[in-house]
RNA sequence: GCGGGCGUGGUGGAAUGGUAGACACACCGGACUUAAAAUCCGGAGGGGGUAUCCCCGUGCGGGUUCAAGUCCCGCCGCCCGCACCA
C-alpha cells in the first residue's frame, strides 16, 4: 500500500493546540504524585531563539516528558531573564523604551518556543522585569539587609568615564571601555554587597554533596572559591620618621620558608602606602601607575614585577638583628590576605623575579630530595616542590608541613605590640558580590538615603519600589538618576527628604532564584516555602557550561540566605546539573576572505570531495574550520527556517542524536536530511503495520513462534535501554536504541505478510511502544502515530511501558571463543551451562583444535555466559 | 604555571577489564523507475589470500592480566576553565 508522507507543518500546530487546549503540562501543586522538577537555564529575550536554545529545550523537554510518563507530577516552567544592558543599548539605537522593545522580544520568543512543542507549564511564566517578579526580589533584599547578610561598603571599580558606568572586568579590552573606547579608570564607589564571603566555606564543603553536578563544574567552584590556609604573621618595624606605625601583617602560606625572606612588599593600595605615598612623590606616581592598568587579568599578566623601597625596614621575625627591606610592588593584591607578603624569591616565582629586578639576596631553604645543600642554588626558577628545609635553625631537617606547623607554633607563642606574632588563618579568594549597578533597567535597589534617618531600607508596605516609565536615555550614565522627580521621596521613618537609591542590581540577582519562584509565580510572598520546599531543590537543570561559576554559584549562596530569612528549606539549589555542549557549524569564505551565511552558497560533492560557491554570484567559496555559530562568522542556522521546513520534531531529533550531550555537536544539512528521514521511515512503519493488522485482527497474545518471541524480546530490551539512557541523560545512545528497534520492526513488518497472527501481535505491540519511545523526543509524531494506531487519549497522558524481566533474558548464548586473547569462534549454548561442559564443546572445535595443535591447552579461562579463552 | 577533559574507520560516535567500530552521516554497488527523487536490499577499518582463512589495528612507548580502547607508569598532541591568590 501507499503510505502518505507525514505531514509535520500540518500536524505539529494541530497537536500544539490539542497540548495546550487540555493544558496539558500544567502542573499542580496539590497533585499527591511524587514531585519532579526539571529545569532549563531560562533565556536573555533577545528577541530570537538560537540553536543552542534548540539543543537545550529539546533535552529539558526529554526528561519532562518522560518522568510524566513515569507518573510523576513534574513542573517544567519557562520564564524571561529580562533585565539587561542590551535593552537600554536598543533603546538608545532605537529610541524605544527598554521595557517595550524586552516586552516584543518575549511575545517573539515565546512564539517560537511554543513551535518547537516543548512541554511547559505556561500558566508559570514569569519575566524578572515586570513588578510582580522585582517586588518580591526586594522583598528579599530587605529582609537579607536585616538579616546582615548585606553590606554596603566602598570598593574598586572599572569606570568608564564616558558611558558614566561600572564595567564588569570582561567589558575591559586593552585597557578601554568595550563600548565608548575611554580608557577605562579605577573608581572608589560605595557599592552594595551580598556577603557571599561568609558562605565561603559552606558553599564549598556543599560541592561534596553535589554528586550529581559534574566534576568539571564542581572543581571550578573549588578553584573560584580558592581556599587557601596560610598564616598572619606580624613584622616589627624599625623605628622611623614617616610613619607612626609600628609593625606590618602579611599572610602567607608558606611560613616554612621565613628563613629565606628577603624583602617585604606592600600592595599598592595598602594603607600604608597611601600614608608614605604622601610625602613620597616617586611612591605617588609608582601608585598612579598600577592604577592606570586597571583591573583587566590579561593586562596584568603581562606586566612586569615593578616596585619602589620605601626606605622603611623591618626586622628578621627570628634572625636577631637582622633586616628586610619594605618595598610597594605591583603584584601584591590588597584585597588577598592582608595585602602584604614577604618575598622568598629562592621559593616563589614572582618573588625572585622582583629579587633579581632589585638585587635582593635569594637563600634557598628547602632543597629538593636529590639536592645537595653545599651547592643547590636557585637560577631564574624557583624551587616548588616538596623537599627539606634547611639553612633554617628549628627548622631544619623538617618537611614542609611539619615546618609550617613549627613555624605557626613558634609564632603563636611570641607578641609583637602585644598581640600574637603569629595567627594560623584561612582565607578565601572568593569575594563579596557587588550588585550595585549604576543601570536604569534592572531592579531597583530598594533603599532610600535620609538626611536624619541615614540609609534604610524602603518600608515593605511601600513595595514594589518600580521604575518610572518616563525615561531618557539622551544623556550617557544612569537614565534613573538623571529623572527628575523619580528619586526623590519622603522618609517613612521621619517624613523628611530623602532620596531614592538609584543603582540598580545586578541581573545575576534575578537568576539567583527564579527556580524558587516558579513554584508559586503568583504568590503575594516571594514563596510560599511549604510549596517550595515540596518542589526544590530542581532534580534536573540543564545549561551551558559558561554559567558553571558565576550563576550556579549565587543561586547557592540565594538559597542559603533565603533558607537564612526563612524563605525555604533546603540548602542546595540544583540536585542535578547537566551542562549541554555548543551548537557548531562549518564555516564558509568568499574569496575576498569574507564570511559567507549557509544560506548563500551551495555545497556540491563529487565522491567524497566537497566544493561550495555562492549561491548567486557562482563564485568558489572556501569551506572553512567548524567554529561555535555566531553572527560575526555567519555560520547560524535560524530554527525557524528549520522548523518551516522539516519541523521541530527534525530539529528536536537531530540535537539529540549522534553527539554526546555534553559535548559540542555540528549541525549538518545532512544530519537534518538524515533526521526527516527518519521520521517519514517511523511514519511507513506505522502505516504498513496498520494494513497488516487490519487484514488479521488478533487478540493472541501468547503461543509466539520463535520470530515473533524474538521480537518481543528486542521490543522489551530497547524499553528498558531508552528509559536507562534517558535517566542517565544519553540521549545519543537512546536515539541509537530507537534506530535499532525501528529498523528490527520495519524488518519484521517486511516479511511477515503471511505471519501468524500471534506475530503480528508482537509486531503491532512493537510498534506501539516504539512510538511511546518516539514521544520524548518526537512528541508531534508520536501523537499523530498514536492516533492512527487507534490508540485513545494523548501518548503525552500515556504511562511508560512496562518491561516483562522474563523478555530481558536469553535462554541460550553466544560465547566467543579466544584462543591467547583472540577472537577466534564462537558456540552458542545454553544459559547456565556448565563449565566442563563449555571446555568438552570447545575443545572440539575443529579451529581450536588446529590451533592448539595437539598439545593440550595450558590453561582454559571460562567467564559463565560470557566468553571462553583457550591458552596455548 | 595550576586544575579538568579528550585522543577509536572518510565523519559524528558505541563499547560493566571479556567478540573494537553498535547506531547514524557520507560513500560504493544493486533493485524499482522512461528518468530522477523517494524507497528497499547489499558492501565497507587497513593489508594479504580473494571461500569458509591469516596478519595488523583504539595518539606514542612501557607495564599489570588468561584477556586492555578501558587499569598503572612515562611521553606527545588537542580542547576547556582559572591564574601575580603570597
Amino acid at each position: 500500500m501507499s503510505v502518505e508522507r507525514y505531514n509535520p507543518r500540518e500536524m505539529e500546530p494541530r497537536w500544539q493546540k490539542v497540548w495546550d487546549d487540555a493544558q496539558s503540562f500544567a502542573a499542580s501543586n496539590d497533585d499527591p504524585r511524587e514531585p519532579y522538577y526539571v529545569l532549563e537555564m531560562f533565556p536573555y529575550p533577545s528577541g530570537r531563539i538560537h540553536m543552542g536554545h534548540v539543543r537545550n529545550y529539546a533535552m529539558g523537554d526529554v526528561v519532562a516528558r518522560y518522568h510524566r510518563a513515569r507518573g510523576k507530577n513534574v513542573l517544567h516552567p519557562m520564564g524571561w531573564d529580562a533585565f539587561g544592558l542590551p535593552a537600554e543599548n536598543a533603546a538608545i539605537e532605537r529610541k524605544t523604551h527598554p521595557g517595550t522593545w524586552t516586552r516584543q522580544n518575549i511575545a517573539a520568543m515565546k512564539t517560537q518556543l511554543k513551535s518547537m512543542g516543548l512541554s511547559l507549564d505556561w500558566t508559570r511564566e514569569i519575566a524578572t522585569c515586570e513588578p510582580d517578579y522585582y517586588q518580591h526580589q526586594q522583598a528579599l533584599f530587605i529582609d537579607m539587609l536585616a538579616a546582615g547578610l548585606i553590606t554596603r561598603k566602598k570598593s574598586k571599580v572599572n569606570w568608564d568615564p564616558v558611558d558614566m558606568t561600572v564595567l564588569a572586568n570582561e567589558q575591559v579590552i586593552d585597557g578601554k571601555g568595550w563600548r565608548s573606547g575611554a580608557p577605562v579608570e579605577q573608581r572608589e564607589l560605595t557599592q552594595w554587597f551580598f556577603k557571599i564571603s561568609d558562605y565561603a566555606e559552606e558553599l564549598l564543603s556543599g560541592l561534596d554533596g553535589l554528586t550529581d553536578w559534574p566534576e568539571k563544574v564542581r572543581t571550578m567552584q573549588r578553584n573560584w572559591i580558592g581556599k587557601s590556609e596560610g598564616l598572619r604573621l606580624l613584622f616589627e618595624l624599625l623605628p622611623a620618621q614617616t610613619t607612626a606605625a609600628t609593625s606590618i601583617e602579611v599572610f602567607s602560606t608558606r611560613p616554612d620558608t621565613i628563613f629565606g625572606a628577603s624583602f617585604l612588599a606592600l600592595s599598592p593600595d595598602h594603607k600604608l602606602t597611601s600614608e608614605l605615598a604622601a610625602n613620597n612623590p616617586a611612591l605617588t606616581e609608582f601608585v598612579a601607575e598600577c592604577h592606570r592598568l586597571g583591573t583587566a587579568t590579561e593586562v596584568l599578566e603581562k606586566a612586569e614585577k615593578k616596585g619602589v623601597f620605601t626606605g622603611l625596614y623591618v626586622k628578621h621575625p627570628v634572625i636577631e638583628g637582622a633586616t628586610l627591606p619594605v618595598y610597594v610592588a605591583n603584584f601584591v593584591l590588597m584585597d588577598y590576605g592582608t595585602g602584604a607578603v614577604f618575598g622568598c624569591p629562592a621559593h616563589d616565582q614572582r618573588d625572585l623575579d622582583f629579587a633579581r629586578k632589585y638585587d635582593l639576596p635569594v637563600l634557598p631553604v628547602v632543597l629538593p630530595p636529590d639536592g645537595d645543600a653545599a651547592s643547590f642554588a636557585v637560577a631564574d626558577e624557583a624551587f616548588t616542590d616538596a623537599g627539606t628545609i634547611y639553612n633554617s635553625q628549628f627548622l631544619d631537617g623538617l618537611s614542609i608541613d611539619d615546618a609550617k606547623r613549627q613555624a605557626a607554633d613558634y609564632f603563636a607563642a611570641r607578641s609583637v605590640d602585644g598581640k600574637p606574632q603569629g595567627k594560623v588563618e584561612i582565607n578565601y579568594r572568593l569575594r563579596d558580590w557587588g550588585i550595585s549597578r549604576q543601570r536604569y533597567w534592572g531592579c531597583p535597589i530598594p533603599v532610600i538615603h535620609c538626611e536624619v534617618c541615614g540609609t534604610i531600607p524602603v518600608a515593605k508596605k511601600d513595595l514594589p519600589v518600580v521604575l518610572p516609565e518616563d525615561v531618557s536615555f539622551d544623556k550617557p550614565g544612569n537614565a534613573l538618576d538623571h529623572h527628575p522627580t523619580w528619586k526623590h521621596v519622603n522618609c517613612h521613618q521621619c517624613g523628611g527628604p530623602a532620596t531614592r537609591e538609584t543603582d540598580t542590581m545586578d541581573t545575576f540577582v534575578d537568576s539567583s532564584w527564579y527556580f524558587a519562584r516558579f513554584t508559586a509565580p503568583q504568590a503575594p510572598t516571594p514563596t510560599i516555602p511549604a510549596v517550595a520546599n515540596a518542589w526544590l531543590p530542581v532534580d534536573q537543570y540543564i545549561g551551558g557550561v559558561e554559567h558553571a561559576i558565576l550563576h550556579l554559584l549565587y543561586s547557592r549562596f540565594f538559597t542559603r540566605a533565603m533558607k537564612a530569612t526563612g524563605h525555604v528549606n533546603i540548602d542546595e539549589p540544583f540536585k542535578g546539573l547537566f551542562t549541554q555542549g555548543m551548537v557548531t557549524h562549518e564555516t564558509y569564505k568568499s574569496p575576498k576572505g569574507d564570511w559567507v551565511a549557509p544560506t548563500d552558497i551551495v555545497l556540491e560533492s563529487q565522491g567524497e570531495v566537497r566544493t561550495a560557491r555562492h549561491l548567486q554570484s557562482g563564485e568558489p567559496i572556501t569551506i572553512g574550520s567548524i567554529e561555535k555559530m555566531s553572527k560575526s562568522k555567519k555560520n547560524v542556522v535560524d530554527p525557524d527556517e528549520i522548523v518551516a521546513a522539516y519541523g521541530a520534531d527534525t530539529a528536536r531529533w537531530f540535537m539529540l542524536s549522534d553527539s554526546p550531550p555534553e559535548r559540542d555537536i555540528q549541525w549538518t544539512e545532512a544530519g537534518v536530511e538524515g533526521a526527516s528521514r527518519f521520521q517519514q521511515r517511523v511514519w511507513r512503519l506505522v502505516g504498513e503495520t496498520i494494513a497488516l493488522i487490519g487484514q488479521s485482527k488478533s487478540t493472541v497474545r501468547e503461543n509466539d513462534d520463535a520470530e515473533g518471541l524474538a521480537l518481543r524480546k528486542i521490543v522489551h530490551r530497547a524499553v528498558q535501554q531508552v528509559a536507562d539512557d534517558i535517566e542517565g541523560l544519553r540521549f545519543n545512545r537512546a536515539v541509537a536504541q530507537i534506530y535499532e528497534l525501528t529498523n528490527a520492526l520495519v524488518r519484521s513488518a517486511g516479511i511477515a505478510g503471511a505471519a501468524p497472527a500471534t506475530r503480528l501481535d508482537a509486531l503491532e505491540q512493537g510498534v506501539e511502544r516504539l512510538i511511546q519511545l518516539i514521544a520524548p523526543m518526537m512528541p508531534h509524531l508520536a501523537e499523530t502515530c498514536w492516533e492512527a494506531l487507534g490508540k485513545t487519549g494523548l501518548v503525552a497522558d500515556a504511562l511508560w511501558p512496562e518491561v516483562d524481566p522474563a523478555m530481558l533474558v536469553d535462554d541460550s548464548v553466544t560465547l566467543p571463543i579466544q584462543v591467547n586473547g583472540k577472537r577466534r569462534g564462537e558456540i552458542v549454548v545454553p544459559k547456565g551451562t556448565p563449565s566442563a561442559e563449555v571446555e568438552q564443546l570447545v575443545l572440539s572445535l575443529e579451529a581450536i583444535a588446529r590451533m592448539l595443535d595437539g598439545k593440550p591447552p595450558k590453561k582454559i579461562v571460562i567467564v559463565p555466559d560470557r566468553i571462553v579463552n583457550v591458552v596455548v
